[in-house]
DNA sequence: CATCTCAAGCTTTTT
DNA sequence: GCTTGAGATG
């Protein structure tokens, strides 16, 4: 009674802070609502505050909602921030990813539609594999199609969207899914697709679960709605249904997992779904100042939709934003930690004050090694995650298969590693037996005898295996989540393995080995209800960003993906070059380029104070030196906006006025870069192209076979007849092209 | 039949 | 600069 007198107060205030967009937004009627809310303008307020508005003005039961979002990192943190408002933990609504709770209503009546209940997830990797065997099975070649391309496809197809056609195996990717699907359900396995597609399923066959779901969660609440994909969104409706209490907040300018299946249709199809919803826009911007958000609407006003919203702010006296080309990427990295020394040596600001924001994860090396060499704490969010490690995953192996006896890639992994005299025959056999009788791995392993065609050394060792293993799960039936790992490790024989075969490296694995032991702890402790299964689901579905501690003072590095949601007061967008932004697998077509321009815009907007642009003229890239143009997206931004190097306003990528016919019909302009490249792009620098005939005065005849160095010494390789390979400095060497 | 070793291949973003 | 693949060896 005194929490919910409290609550009320609370409330109020709440409210007083908010200004008149975003409390209208908060405050609602029931039924449909979406809230457009641009880039730093309290999205994460106001759907924290429509939660508090719900529970303590309108009388709905915490349990009766459920948030959807993006990471459970800004799930937890929306917990916590309704707690505190709140002042209860017990009376905080549920909040998760999609992926979450679609794991945890399949772990509860999945069965219903043939789903164990201890089902493992397959990730990215195994998934992988599993279409790599379809594609060996049917004799296609890596260099006809990668695995990974393929499982992308397969999941587009998926999640309900379409392929384009134009490629040659596109039509295969279709042929495939059927019998990917099985070899999934067979190993009593799903993918990232089947957690939010089966229970779709569920209710079809079910409709009073979908029922019960429906009197469970009176409101759904949706963040980042421009990142959720078809199946997200029909989920979200369906358990919503009939009163339609769905609250989705997005940003269609912050849309950037289109290639994952996110469709930015949802958020034009909801106002169309639902004409009687009711629709806010936030637009006041909190985050940056203007000299940011001037630069972060020139990228986007380039754009070619029609705009929903103007960001506006009253933080108009910021710093001018800095952009800077550096010859070499060493000296980009150098220059940008030289400024982060800077400020705080001058400015008295603090490492966590900075966030280097770039395209792809392998880009972070150079920065890493500036910062290692300077003692300067640092992170980096994504790359590898923990859960990814070779050795986390050689033991969740083991878990995997505990859990889910036919959880075959688990199966395939614990055969391989540690070593135990068993190879590909003896596992093509094993396979072949499962699919013959329809028998689990587990069972076939587990009654090896019947394997006639093996040896029996082989046979011996199998069993070895499937009693060292049925012992384990014995011996552990009262223990705890942790006790079960710590005595697989054990008994694993992973720590001797990496010891004896990698003594290098071994203190780094089984580091990581003992803190995935205290992990099980953590999380034990956390959820005493957690089965092992539970557990398993909770480690396939952490992102890289969970984890991410924004409390400790160290600069953090991460992709500008990972970066969506969060704000720094000091931005380093770096790396900002053509063929890395747009990235030259993402240039194939308007959508792909527009995408990665919202890329750049998020990458910009979330900067507080400060934001420093970058790029260099020379990158290695896949071993190779590249030269590099800046990206294109600069040369949208006024010039008069940056301090330091300007690009020349006539060079502007955008020059032509963007009509609803040009716009559908692809310019030559965006795809004369990346296209025809033969693997470079410094073109106008160096004037030869690889496989160019040149002379030179004493070697004769040769064959351009590379192009080096940096601006000041620009190198090319050519194989001469008779003479051999020679570099020579374009600077010294009299070459002639030929032709 | 398994495993070791070296060469050649590849390298976006991720629940 | 880091993982898959062929080939040799045990």
């Amino acid at each position: 009674m005194k929490a919910l007198r409290n609550s009320k107060r609370n409330l109020q205030a709440f409210l007083d802070g908010l200004n008149p967009q975003q409390r209208a937004a908060v405050t609602a009627d029931e039924g449909p609502v979406l809230v457009i809310a641009g880039a730093g303008s309290g999205k994460t307020r106001v759907l924290t505050g429509r939660a508090f508005y719900l529970i303590a003005e309108m009388k709905v039961h915490p349990a009766a909602i459920a948030v959807m979002t993006f990471t459970n990192k800004a799930a937890g943190e929306l917990q916590k921030r309704l707690e505190e408002l709140l002042g209860n933990r017990d009376s905080v609504p549920w909040a998760g990813t999609f992926h979450g709770f679609c794991a945890r209503l399949l772990r509860q009546y999945g069965d219903t539609i043939g789903l164990p209940r201890d089902y493992s997830i397959y990730d990215q990797a195994d998934s992988e594999k599993v279409v790599a065997e379809l594609l060996i099975e049917r004799k296609y070649s890596r260099d006809e199609i990668v695995p990974s391309t393929m499982r992308n496809w397969i999941s587009v197809l998926k999640s309900g969207g379409a392929l384009s056609g134009r490629h040659r195996f596109h039509k295969l990717a279709a042929e495939l899914v059927g019998d990917y699907d099985k070899r999934l359900r067979s190993a009593g396995a799903v993918d990232f697709d089947d957690l939010l597609l089966l229970p779709l399923e569920l209710f079809r066959v079910n409709p009073e679960i979908l029922s019960k779901l429906q009197h469970r969660y009176d409101h759904i609440l949706i963040d980042e709605f421009q990142d959720t994909n078809r199946i997200q969104y029909n989920l979200a409706r369906a358990i919503a249904a009939p009163q339609n209490n769905l609250y989705v907040v997005g940003d269609d300018d912050q849309s950037i997992y289109g290639w994952r299946g996110a469709d930015i249709r949802n958020l034009i199809d909801f106002q169309r779904d639902f004409k009687q919803g009711q629709s806010f826009s936030l637009e006041q911007n909190y985050r940056s100042t203007q000299q940011i958000l001037d630069v972060a609407n020139d990228v986007i006003a380039a754009k070619n939709h029609h705009n929903l919203k103007q960001l506006w702010t009253e933080k108009t006296n910021g710093e001018q934003v800095v952009f800077r080309q550096h010859s070499r990427a060493a000296d980009e990295a150098n220059e940008v930690v030289g400024e982060m020394d800077a400020l705080v040596n001058r400015q008295g600001m603090s490492w966590s004050d900075f966030a280097v924001l770039l395209r792809t994860n392998s880009l972070s090396r150079y920065f890493e090694e500036v910062l290692i060499s300077q003692s300067i704490p640092y992170t980096i969010v994504g790359g590898t995650k923990f859960y990814d490690r070779r050795e986390v995953k050689d033991l969740t192996a083991f878990l995997r298969v505990l859990s889910n006896p036919g959880d075959e890639q688990a199966w395939k992994r614990i055969l391989k590693t540690p070593p135990k005299g068993i190879g590909e025959v003896t596992i093509a056999r094993v396979v072949d037996r499962c699919r013959r009788t329809g028998m689990s791995f587990g069972e076939v392993i587990a009654d090896a005898e019947l394997l006639s065609d093996a040896s029996t050394a082989t046979r011996n060792r199998l069993e070895k295996l499937s009693n060292a293993l049925s012992h384990i799960a014995e011996h552990n039936k009262q223990s705890s989540l942790s006790e079960l790992a710590a005595d697989v490790l054990r008994k694993s024989g992973l720590i001797e393995y990496y010891e004896e075969k990698f003594p290098e490296e071994a203190d780094d694995r089984v580091a990581n080995l003992y803190q995935f032991i205290e992990a099980a702890k953590d999380r034990e402790a956390a959820h005493p209800e957690y089965s092992l299964s539970d557990f398993l689901s909770e480690i396939a579905l952490v992102s890289d960003i969970d984890d991410y501690n924004e409390a400790v003072n160290r600069v953090t590095l991460m992709t500008m993906h990972a970066a969506k949601g969060l704000e720094f007061p000091v931005v380093f967008a770096a790396a900002l070059e053509d063929n890395l932004l747009p990235h030259s697998r993402s240039s194939d077509s308007i959508e792909e380029i527009e995408e990665e321009r919202r890329l750049f815009y998020v990458a910009i907007t979330r900067a507080q104070d400060r934001l420093y642009l970058s790029a260099s003229e020379t990158r290695a890239l896949n071993g190779q030196l590249m030269f590099q143009e800046p990206s294109r997206f600069l040369r949208d931004i006024d010039p008069s906006r940056l301090k330091g190097w300007t690009l020349p306003r006539e060079a502007r990528s955008m020059m032509f006025e963007p009509t609803e016919e040009n716009y559908h019909t692809e310019r030559p302009s965006y795809r004369s870069k990346s296209k025809n490249n033969s693997g470079l792009n410094g073109a106008s620098l160096i004037p030869y192209k690889i496989g160019d005939i040149v002379e030179h005065p004493d070697f004769g005849m040769g064959v351009v076979t590379a192009k080096s160095g940096s601006l000041d010494s620009l190198k090319v390789r050519v194989a001469f007849e008779g003479v051999g390979s020679k570099l020579l400095a374009l600077k010294y060497a009299t070459l002639r092209k030929v032709e």
